[in-house]
DNA sequence: TCCTAACAGAGAGCACTGCTCTCGATCACC
DNA sequence: GGTGATCGAGAGCAGTGCTCTCTGTTAGGA
């Protein structure tokens, strides 16, 4: 793709070392990642790979904004195979790529969505357009719902006028003339979905776990989407 | 409380190990926890804190404990000022109990309750006790709530029956007539609960944070009730 | 074509970490 | 009083992040 070998070998390294930090994510967590180990892999010396990675944090971006996007992916193709206006559906098409994608890469899941990784502070102005990709395409349905007149949450009183302050995007993309309450319902269905995938991913369902964890989060869905107000 | 002098020294030394390890996980966060650091702040070198603690990942086990009790503690004292037959008041004091201290001690929140803290595994004979208590004080007021005729969750197909495999003590506690959509029910509202306090502590809402989140937070409790099918 | 400047990797080194070992000093108990 | 367990200090090993210097290579301009 681009012009000098060396800018090809740069950016074949480039991708290696990101490659290999993956690996050693999956399979050392979030904190145990070594730029020391991932030169050893790469047959290099420690100190070359600071030609390409400014620090031990740098790469942990480039892990992080990597799992948004694969993330990303996974729920736009697994929107692609639900109809436009089968909101229930896209609503629980999207819930369940999280899921998988989280159980398949449970540590860079906990690195997105878990406690944040000590010494390590996520720069806002790279992470923050890919992070976002799938609470918009939540927002998306629960909006075209709202729209569609299929979307009526249960209230809940309202009563802080500036209770969504922030969410500059969020509310530029689910419209302005939607109810606040329907704004309250949709941020709770999406800290509470997450709750549920991270309480699977995590483990805190206890050391034996539930027995069926598909057919619970099934039902988990069913619930989310009463709370949400979707209408079937 | 102990024999000799030498015990009792002993025990405040151990104390204060703790005391000193739950600064610096407050500080510094739970992978940059160092017996070093620790050993220097107790005036002591690194290699007599290891008579006292046998390695540093048994000294997270001991924060873990320590936080699953004050966090039981916490939600135990809040519980103590609803009356036992207002039962959305005592979710809703659990899960304020809950979120203020997770507020109040953000690292030990995540230390508990985020993603797990790599190469460490919180043996389970010392950490699942303590750490139900918050989930059995749930259970308990769902509990009573049906047995007094006030919890009807909205039903959601329960179709897998060894869906609730696992469970032992949450389900001797809850009551083998308790049928399975409230247990289900039950479950759901607690992870989703974990899920919204999680998401605020650990910054989710995005990097401007929502404007009022204690009125969100209450917002949230109310669908919350709603949602396990607490009547009022 | 040659020269220069940017670049890539090697290696040493510093400060830190967890953890183990040995060696005196102290304390509890018989 | 003697004795064995305990405690703290100190050295040491292997690992970490990161910086520095040195050498070889490559790309682009004169």
């Amino acid at each position: 793709m681009a012009g000098t070998p060396r800018d090809r070998a740069r950016a074949r390294t480039m991708a290696d070392i990101v490659r290999i930090g993956r690996q050693h994510l999956a399979t050392d967590g979030a904190a145990a990642l070594s730029l020391r180990a991932v030169a050893r892999d790469l047959g290099v010396v420690s100190s070359a790979v600071y030609r390409y990675v400014k620090s031990r944090d740098e790469l942990l971006t480039l892990l992080v904004v990597d799992g948004y996007d694969e993330l990303g992916d996974a729920v736009d193709r697994a929107l692609d195979e639900v109809a436009a206006d089968d909101f229930v559906g896209r609503q629980s098409a999207i819930a369940r790529a999280v899921r998988a994608w989280g159980l398949a890469e449970p540590a860079t899941y906990a690195l997105l969505f878990g406690g944040p990784v000590p010494g390590y502070r996520a720069p806002a102005e790279q992470t923050t357009v890919p992070g976002t990709r799938v609470v918009l395409a939540l927002v998306r349905v629960w909006s075209e719902a709202y729209a569609a007149g299929r979307l009526a949450p249960p209230p809940a009183e309202v009563a802080s006028p500036g209770l969504l302050a922030g969410f500059a995007a969020v509310r530029e993309e689910i419209g302005a003339d939607v109810p606040d309450d329907v704004v309250a319902a949709a941020l709770f269905a999406w800290a509470a979905l997450f709750g549920c995938i991270s309480w699977e991913i995590f483990g805190q369902y206890g050391p034996d776990g539930v027995g069926d964890p598909e057919a619970l989060f099934e039902l988990h869905l069913v619930r989310l989407s009463a709370a949400v107000g979707l209408i079937d």
